[in-house]
Formats: C-alpha cells, sequence, structure tokens
DNA sequence: TTATAGATTGCCT
DNA sequence: GGCAATCTATAAT
C-alpha cells in the first residue's frame, strides 16, 4: 500500500536562515544537520521551497571523488572560498547540479543536493520541470525534485544564476533555512554515481522518505 | 587538436 | 535493463 505523505504546511515567518558557521564544518557533519531543512527560492513574495531529504559529502582535495581533488581551477573555486556559498556544476550536457561550500576559505569540502520533498511552489516546480498540468500523484511528486538535476531544474538553478551565490544570506533569493522540523532518523550508503572512491558512505537520506532520488543502495543507521 | 569520461535523466525494448 | 542526449573539463596526441 503506497500512502502519500501529507505536504507540510510552509510559513515563510517561521523561516531561520542557516548562518555562516553552520557550513564551516566537516561535510559530513553539515549533511546530518542539513537534513530536514528546506532549501528555498524566493521571487518577490512568491516562494519555492523542498524538505532536504538526501545529500551527499564531497571531502576536498583527498577525495578522489571531488571536483576539487584536482586543486583550484576556475570551475570550482566556490568550493575553495568561503563557506555557505553555492558551487552549481553542469553535468552530462544536461543538468545543473546544487552543492554548498563547507569548511573555511582555502579548504575545499563541500555538500551536494541530491533530493528534496516539495513544500511550496508545487505548481511552478511543475513547470519548470515540463509537468505542467499533471495530477499531483505520489509518483508525480516525485518526479519534480529527486534527483540532482531535477531539484536544480525545479528551482531554476543555474550556473549563470546561481554559482557563487551567499545561501547564508538573507538577502538572496536562494538561501538554507531552519523552518522547526523536528531532526530526521538519518541513513548513509555509498555515493551515487561515483567510480572513485566508490565505497565511501557519504550518502546522507532520511529514513524512509519516499523523495529520496530512485537509486536505492544498501543503508545502514547512522 | 582530438578523445573520453562524467557527482544524470528520460525514453526505449 | 540498455542507451542516447549533449556540454565541459581534462587527458592524450
Amino acid at each position: 500500500m503506497f500512502v502519500a505523505l501529507p505536504i507540510p504546511a510552509f510559513d515563510p515567518a517561521r523561516l531561520q536562515v542557516l548562518p555562516r558557521k553552520f557550513f564551516n564544518r566537516d561535510p559530513r557533519r553539515v549533511c546530518r544537520e542539513l537534513l530536514g531543512k528546506l532549501l528555498v527560492r524566493r521571487h518577490g513574495r512568491l516562494f519555492l521551497a523542498g524538505r532536504i531529504v538526501e545529500l551527499e559529502a564531497y571531502m576536498g582535495v583527498n577525495d578522489p571523488a571531488a571536483h576539487a581533488s584536482a586543486g583550484l581551477t576556475p570551475r570550482n573555486r566556490v568550493l575553495f572560498g568561503p563557506p555557505g556559498y553555492a558551487y552549481i556544476y553542469f553535468i552530462y550536457g544536461n543538468h545543473y547540479c546544487l552543492n554548498v561550500s563547507c569548511m573555511p576559505e582555502g579548504n575545499a569540502g563541500g555538500v551536494l543536493f541530491r533530493a528534496l520533498q516539495p513544500v511550496a511552489g508545487i505548481e511552478q516546480m511543475e513547470h519548470a520541470r515540463g509537468l505542467a498540468g499533471a495530477a499531483q500523484t505520489p509518483r508525480v511528486l516525485r518526479l519534480l525534485a529527486s534527483g540532482p538535476g531535477r531539484l536544480a531544474q525545479a528551482f531554476g538553478i543555474t550556473r549563470d544564476r546561481d554559482n557563487g551565490k551567499d545561501l547564508a544570506d538573507p538577502r538572496s533569493d536562494l538561501f538554507l533555512a531552519d523552518d522547526g522540523w523536528p531532526p530526521p532518523r538519518v541513513l548513509t550508503t555509498p555515493r551515487v554515481g561515483v567510480t572513485k572512491a566508490a565505497g565511501r558512505p557519504l550518502r546522507y537520506l532520511i529514513a524512509e522518505n519516499e523523495f529520496v532520488s530512485p537509486a536505492r543502495l544498501p543503508a545502514r543507521a547512522l
């Protein structure tokens, strides 16, 4: 039996934008504590919001799977900058992916956003994803932001628009916030789609959440 | 200068 | 489950 989760109420007045120090830590710690928080896009009075349900940690120059492993380049320079900034890259000729920089300036840790549960602005997300007019079945809701490329498309995230943006600035149109949702139960698995350092359990997800991205791998409790 | 793999997705059988 | 799409960064020539 497939039971749809209720869509939680969304109240912009309750949002506490996460401070820079939140990101000035080991990416694994940031992953664990970022699960259950919100990614928010603001267009004037219109809000898009998604509950963060799946993340991956990238450990910097010593992580062979990380873009930072080759050292500082024009593409990955945001990762080497101060914590709390958006690193966006284009992959497979089709998709943008969103990361937030972690660790102090000079240390290139980062966290990849892999899946969100839509919370606000669902019609606009459907439009951005080419699913306008589709019934809001659990299956369609999952197609909106379950997957790194999908969530970027749902939120209109591109490199030109958002790379280098400060996600810890309340004045930003893209930021991360706490709305008081209780800390979730967290599982870890190996990262998806990486060929180097493939065994490390650096994928973090909310236990029993149906909005995690399609890849299903053996999980263990944190 | 050319080749190849890539932190993905969607459509095909 | 297989594979094409389609741009970029980096390696190989």
